[in-house]
RNA sequence: CGGGAUAUAGCGUAGUCCGGUUAUCGCGCCUGCUUUGGGAGCAGGAGGUCGCAAGUUCGAAUCUUGCUAUCCCGACCA
């Protein structure tokens, strides 16, 4: 373990940062709120890419591009996104620069005003529904189901690495329908993917749910969330799917002929996850010893460290782990035989625990005299010495093991820092200790934003699974007939 | 944009109150030898506009003023 790595339980922040950056995952840039995303953290963000982009196909999702700029006139079409998004927005004004007469570098030309400035998107609704109006004109163009792959911009006035930058990545997904039933499916049925990717690929354990209307994304009817809960109790949105309604179709005039020979406007919706997704991951599972990644989305799932004390052995070493290597590429392992000579066996073993590999093999001249070599895995740190007979098997299998040992150690977490709070004397003192808080709310805007005035706290989103069951609000008292989450979040 | 703080080598820092020779220490880096089953040891070495600018002074990392940048707490947010 690094030295002066700050340990989780005493500074939470402290510690996510020097992850990050100790980790090789990123690191702050020169450009203010931006961040650099390194190889390694970046391979971590294309796993994430390839499995999600695997799931959207199989629900019928094509990629798609479309440009960085909005004509500032295309956000301001639809009333309730333009005033989501308008404090946060970048905007180009100017499209050359000149030499600076006075001296040296350079200057922006004011003879190059731009005639309508250009926002860099903070999201692509508006770009896509005025693409959209010339796809479209009959029930037999419909559906359109679209991914983008793409960075977006937002001004963001405190930034954290992952979690909240100026610029991030993310994807972006924008349907079109015929009807209303279709597209509430489709946030639905996307919803669903990105719970099912949380829990199988990220071993993050989510509650699906709808926002409140205040927590709602602008522009939208409904809003479909999966949120998490971070080892410091927080709550952190993993991912959204917004069902539009028929507000982009309006606001940007995309209407289809129906079969029934009948103009009508277009259902849409959006959903997207981004780079915070990394955050998450970090924040679940990683320890004091440093990250630690589940196998499904480890650049190196498997890392061998040779122990020797003489080139033949060295030799010796590289001839036996040479198979094993093989072996384990052929079962579509990612493996690293880390066998430099510039650092010493102690130095890699910590590395790789830093770094989160899941499992790491030491064999040294003593096991290949045994036949045998030992076996470590991240997420307990248990060591065992294994036969080289059969090697490879044993690491498939517990690759997968500690995949499910990562998402039911996140669920017993969760589910040990959620409880239902009655009263608001209970609320204030259980708050304070962090988790999901269940609660009856009485449904209206005035009550949460109390509620949050007082005590920092959200409603993370009404599960879709919460019982029906009498109540009474936490605050108010009124009368209500489900819990709901009450969390702080990220 | 309000409130607080900071700026010294790639990173982390001492020195600043109370001005005074060659700016401290650790990590990292380079060279050599010995090492290698949990971040090796010893020896030697390289690396600095002390954030920028002006002022006070015989003399400024240190005092004064202005500027800039960053961080933390708010407001905003995936």
């Amino acid at each position: 373990m690094a030295k002066d790595f700050v340990k989780r339980s005493e500074n939470y922040s402290e510690w996510y940062n020097q992850l990050v950056v100790r980790a090789d995952l990123a690191e702050n840039s020169a450009v203010r709120g931006c961040m650099v995303i390194k190889p390694y953290g970046y391979a971590i963000w294309e796993k994430m890419q390839h499995a999600l982009d695997e799931m959207f196909k199989e629900t019928g999702v094509q990629n798609a591009y479309f440009p960085l700029f909005i004509p500032k006139s295309f956000l301001s079409r639809e009333a309730d996104h333009v005033k989501g998004f308008a404090k946060e927005c970048a905007v180009v004004t100017h499209y050359r620069l000149k030499t600076n007469e006075e001296g040296n570098g350079v200057i922006v030309d004011p003879e190059a005003k731009l005639e309508e400035e250009l926002i860099v998107r903070p999201t692509s609704e508006t770009i896509i529904w005025s693409t959209y109006k010339n796809w479209i004109n009959s029930y037999r163009d419909l559906p359109i189901l679209c991914n983008q792959w793409a960075n977006v911009v937002r001004w963001e006035m405190r930034t954290r690495m992952f979690l909240r930058t100026a610029e991030f990545l993310w994807q972006e997904g924008h349907t079109a329908h015929a009807t209303r039933e279709e597209a509430e499916e489709e946030a639905r049925r996307m919803l669903e993917v990105y719970a099912n990717f949380a829990e199988n690929f990220m071993a993050v354990p989510v509650v699906k749910g709808v926002k409140s209307p205040n927590e709602r994304f602008a522009g939208a009817l409904d809003t479909y969330c999966i949120e998490a809960m971070m080892q410091d109790g927080k709550a952190l949105q993993a991912g959204t799917s917004h069902f539009l309604g028929q507000n982009f179709a309006k606001a940007f005039d995309v209407k289809f002929l129906n079969k029934q020979n009948q103009l009508e406007h277009v259902w849409a919706t959006s959903w997207g996850v981004s780079t915070r997704l990394m955050g998450a991951l970090i924040m679940t599972h990683s320890d004091d010893n440093g990250l630690v990644l589940p196998p499904k989305l480890a650049p190196i799932q498997c890392a061998i460290v040779p122990i020797y004390k003489t080139d033949d052995q060295l030799e010796s070493l590289n001839n036996a782990v040479d198979p094993i290597v093989a072996a384990l590429k052929a079962k579509g392992i990612s493996v690293k035989y880390d066998n430099r000579t510039e650092y010493k066996p102690g130095w890699k073993f910590n590395e790789y625990e830093f770094k989160g590999v899941p499992v790491r093999l030491a064999i040294g001249p003593r096991d290949l005299e045994n036949g045998t070599c030992e076996v470590c895995r991240r997420d307990t740190l248990e060591k065992t010495n294994v036969p080289l007979d059969g090697i490879v098997e044993y690491v498939e299998k517990l690759l997968a093991e500690i995949q499910t040992n990562l998402l039911k150690k996140a669920a017993d977490y969760r589910a040990a820092n959620t409880r239902k709070v009655d009263t608001w004397d209970e609320f204030l003192v259980e708050i304070e200790k962090g988790g999901f808080l269940l609660c009856h709310w009485d449904g209206t805007t005035e009550t949460e934003e109390k509620i949050k005035e007082l005590t920092k706290a959200t409603i993370r989103c009404i599960p879709y699974d919460a019982i029906e069951e009498e109540g009474k609000c936490i605050l108010t008292g009124k009368p209500s007939s489900r819990r709901v989450i009450f969390a702080r979040s990220y």
